[in-house]
RNA sequence: GGGCGUUUAGCUCAGUGGUAGAGCAUCUCCUUUACACGGAGAGGGUCGGGGGUUCGAAACCCUCAACGCCCACCA
């Protein structure tokens, strides 16, 4: 029996435990065309936050839809090995332990420690997606930093730089002094800070004089301390006010270095004075000046912490000062000597490490890079020609404004925790790269080798997630089956680190393994959510403290609710703004089905398994059948849409106000005592079927509510819902709609018919049932003077004595009256409905009227404007008759 | 400086050429035998402003405004 209460803490962890023991979530379907979607990779220590509650909803829903549609579904899952995160709350555990730190341990010894953190907290969000339902294929679970993995990446680095696409290069990186690290141009944030700008005056060397007279050039910055590391200070070519001392020098303060003034374009004579400081090593427009003028020269002042070192001119005081107390100190030193002409406050963007948080230093390292532009060729086209195409379809133009534009993508990082760059360096500097160290060996012949220290960006080994996963680079049977992706589903924060990157990487190398130019891209669509925020709109973090907890809401709404919510909020890429009272919405809608199962067993419905409805004769039965058959299809409509908040409104409708609201309560009395037998007979079989339905329906979205249920109802026990594959046989039933649909409407009359004789709050309300209790016959008696009143308003005919039968309806229904107490009050109703019919019959027959409207408008519109007509004008008549008939 | 998005009921949002919608909230009534996590009803909107196209505009075009996001080297 189902219980009285709802309690989905009762039976989702058990559905899940036998879900996954008896291999629902990969059915054997070896003939059975596949649908394949590979999960975004979560953070193999992190847990799990209330995006990827949505993220992976929307992934479970589309791979149990098209596994219940008799797909080979599969969802390829692993996790992540961030390197960046995971090495700093390692480094912070250590820290918090009193421990010695990273570079105290050394490499090997931390490494064992990354992983014991791995190990220990791994499991926690896989845990977690279980928890929520997710119906990942668990037997094949992969780590960015498995074996097979490791093999992938090693290639593909090998390939890059054998095909000259991957490379080492010194050039200006943006530096995150904290963790010591270049990071890639993705992970600078800029913020609007208040900061200073400073105009500072260089003085001209050997005598020399602007034409004004001047005997120095004033330069501006917003970083004063850099002035260090000046090589040249640059004019525009153009620019009359400084032609003459083009080629002189200026001294540049502090540090008493002549350096020359040289024309490039990059001065901006509309800007401040015209003259801009040149610091090659510290600023990557100065860093371009330098590429085009060699002969200036660089001078890097910063180390790896950004703190002043020792460099050509620089006073050794200032050594091992910090930026920022660099920047005080050069400020008080030129007031000294008099050169700050004026310092004015300004608002200023500054780089920040959106992981670190500190300011970012344009620092001049040797890096890794790979030739983005070049992969970025095919990965354009791909979308160009909707191989693979985005949805909502606007994120393509983000995403050709940044593959046109894209820079070198710099890979390596100065981390431990993280895929080692397979490069070795001979004494003499030549390097070679290979898969091994002995094949690098072999290469390099009799020298000893080191190896270079650095680790990969974490996004390079994600960027191979939809083929490494597979099996590449060997020729598994699953990379031949499952590659491509059919959806990729992610957040539109992630498309240029992840969703672009896994683009380039995989036409790149799955492109000589594809024939067809179709079966190379990673995935034919990318589906793009929104982010989740709070209910008042704003971004959760948890700096803010107003994060929610996905398994806070799952321990009290259960994970369906959650579940239920997150799709029924997905608009396609808008934003969801999280309410906890929507949940609790879902909760009650959970609820609502909980007991209208319950109510169906208790009348001895059973379920049912045939995709066939049955034989059905009574109306009511053939409209739900009418009516789940055109669920089913707005759903597939939903799905081929991607359309998820049309998927929970539909199943939402069809389960409250079809199934619920009407059908259940039309057919209490056809099963009830003295009911016809097979009558009774067919709607419990009608009932059975459309409650199945129902729970095949809704168990992409509600898959344990919809699970416990059909187990619950079962005719067989032995089957599961999860991997059951529906046989899509409805038949089309017209007529039934139609039928149904007159009777819903008359129905509806009746209903407000009794809000028109205004029941009174003392009424009581009473049932007129066709063969009816001796109770209700009692009560009905009672009633009669009301029953009587409600047969000179309404058009049918109503049988005193309590059997209110309405016109050619056969099955009894049940309908509410009230004693009529105010005559006046009734009749001014009346009188307003019919007032509102005829103003409304009016319009559209002014409509009908317009020959503009006739002729060019689409007939379905005409049509229904015509229908419209006639039932307006129907109901004035009809109230009209009811209101002279009050007198 | 570019680009994108949003603006519809108190709140959160659907609705892309044909009589303005849903959920929640509010108010009224209902111990009715599946469900008060329920039922029956009600109130509430000049669809951000202005202009245009059209027989007809919340929807299409132009423009303004507000809010939000992304990208970009003004030293």
């Amino acid at each position: 029996m189902i219980d009285k209460n709802f309690d989905p803490a009762s039976f989702e962890q058990a559905i899940y435990a036998r879900w996954e023991r008896e291999g629902a979530f990969r059915p054997a379907r070896p003939d059975a065309k596949p649908f394949t979607i590979v999960i975004p990779p979560p953070n193999v220590t992190g847990s799990l936050h209330i995006g990827h509650a949505l993220d992976n909803t929307l992934q479970d829903l589309l791979i149990r839809w098209h596994r219940l549609n008799g797909r080979d579904a599969r969802w390829i899952v692993g996790t992540d090995h961030a390197g960046i995160a995971t090495q700093m709350v390692v480094e912070r555990q250590l820290a918090q332990a009193q421990q010695p730190g990273r570079t105290a341990m050394g490499r090997e010894a931390f490494l064992e420690k990354v992983w014991a953190w791995k190990e220990e907290s791994g499991g926690t969000i896989t845990r977690q997606l279980r928890r929520l339902g997710a119906s990942c294929d668990w037997e094949n679970e992969r780590f960015t930093m498995d074996d097979g993995m490791n093999e992938a990446v090693l290639k593909v680095f090998v390939t890059l730089y054998k095909q000259g696409l991957l490379y080492r290069d010194k050039r200006l990186v943006n530096w995150d002094p904290k963790f010591r690290t270049a990071i890639s141009d993705l992970e600078v944030e800029t913020r609007e800070v208040a900061g200073t700008f400073t105009h500072i005056r260089y003085p001209l060397a050997d005598g020399a004089v602007l034409d004004s007279g001047a005997d120095h050039i004033v330069v501006a910055t917003t970083r004063p301390e850099t002035m260090l590391g000046d090589t040249a200070v640059a004019v525009h070519p153009g620019d009359a006010r400084y032609t003459s001392v083009i080629g002189k020098h200026v001294l540049l303060p502090i540090t008493g270095r002549r350096i020359p003034i040289i024309a490039d374009e990059h001065a901006d004579p509309e800007l401040g004075s015209g003259a801009v400081k040149i610091t090659p090593a510290h600023d990557f427009n100065d860093w371009a000046v330098y590429e085009r003028n060699k002969a200036i020269g660089w001078i890097n002042i910063l180390d790896a912490e950004a703190r002043i070192c020792a460099a050509d001119g620089v006073p050794e005081a200032y050594e091992g000062l910090t930026r920022e107390d660099a920047r005080q100190q050069v400020v008080t030193d030129l007031e000294a000597m008099e050169l700050i002409e004026r310092i004015e406050q300004k608002t200023i963007q500054m780089p920040y490490g959106d992981r670190s948080g500190v300011v970012i230093e344009p620092y001049l390292t040797d890096q890794w890079y790979v030739n983005a532009a070049e992969l970025a060729k095919d990965a354009l086209s791909a979308v160009h020609d909707g191989r693979t195409q985005f949805v909502p379809k606007t994120w393509e133009k983000t995403y050709f404004n940044w593959m046109e534009n894209i820079q070198p993508w710099c890979v390596s990082r100065q981390l431990w925790w993280g895929h080692r760059i397979p490069a070795w360096y001979a004494p003499d500097g030549r390097v070679f790269v290979a898969e091994t160290e002995a094949q690098a060996q072999a290469q390099a012949g009799d020298v000893g080798l080191t190896r270079d220290e650095d680790v990969l960006d974490t996004w390079f080994s994600s960027a191979l997630w939809p083929f490494g996963t597979l099996g590449w680079p060997d020729a598994t049977p699953d990379l031949a089956r499952h590659y491509p992706g059919d959806v990729l589903v992610t957040g539109f924060d992630i498309i240029f680190f992840w969703v672009a990157r896994m683009m380039m990487q995989g036409l790149h190398f799955m492109g000589p393994e594809r024939s067809d130019p179709k079966d190379r891209v990673p995935f034919r669509i990318v589906y793009c959510h929104g982010l989740v925020r709070d209910a008042k709109g704003q971004k959760m973090s948890k700096s803010k403290g107003n994060t929610v907890d996905p398994l806070d809401l799952i321990d009290k709404y259960g994970a369906d609710a959650l579940r239920f919510t997150l799709t029924a909020m997905e608009t396609q890429g808008r934003d969801i703004k999280l309410n906890e009272s929507r949940i609790e919405g879902y909760r009650n809608f959970a609820t609502k089905l909980w007991n209208a199962a319950r109510f169906a067993q208790s009348n001895g419905i059973a379920g049912s398994t045939s995709p066939l409805p049955p034989a059905a004769s009574q109306p009511v039965n053939r409209w739900i059948i009418g009516e789940v058959r055109s669920a089913a299809r707005a759903l597939e409509q939903a799905i081929a849409d991607f359309r998820f908040d049309a998927y929970a409104d539909v199943i939402y409708k069809l389960v409250w106000s079809r199934f619920c609201d009407w059908y259940l309560e039309l057919i209490k009395p056809l099963l009830g005592e003295g009911a016809d037998a097979e009558v009774a007979a067919e709607t419990r079989a009608v009932a059975g079927w459309a409650l199945d339905q129902i729970l095949v329906m809704l168990h992409p979205v509600m898959p344990f509510l919809s699970e416990e249920l059909w187990h619950q109802l079962a005719v067989r026990d032995d089957l599961i819902l999860a991997e059951w594959v529906k046989t899509d046989q409805l038949p089309e039933d017209a007529a039934a709609s139609a039928d149904i649909d007159w009777l819903i409407s008359l129905i509806s009359e009746v209903r407000s018919a009794r809000t028109e004789v205004n029941v009174p709050p003392s009424a009581k309300l009473a049932y007129a049932v066709d063969g009816a209790s001796p109770a209700t016959l009692a009560r009905l008696t009672a009633n009669a003077a009301a029953i009587e009143r409600l047969a000179r308003i309404l058009p049918g005919d109503v049988a005193p004595g309590g059997r209110l039968q309405v016109v050619h309806f056969e099955a009894t229904i049940l309908i509410p009256i009230g004693d009529v107490v105010d005559l006046a009050a009734e009749k001014s109703r009346l009188d307003k409905a019919m007032t509102a019919a005829i103003k409304e019959r009016d319009a559209l027959a002014g409509r009908l009227g317009n020959p503009g409207f006739t002729e060019k408008a689409k007939p379905e519109a005409v049509e229904k404007a015509r229908e419209d007509h006639a039932a307006r004008s129907a109901e004035a008549e009809r109230l009209e008759a009811a209101l002279s008939r009050l007198g």
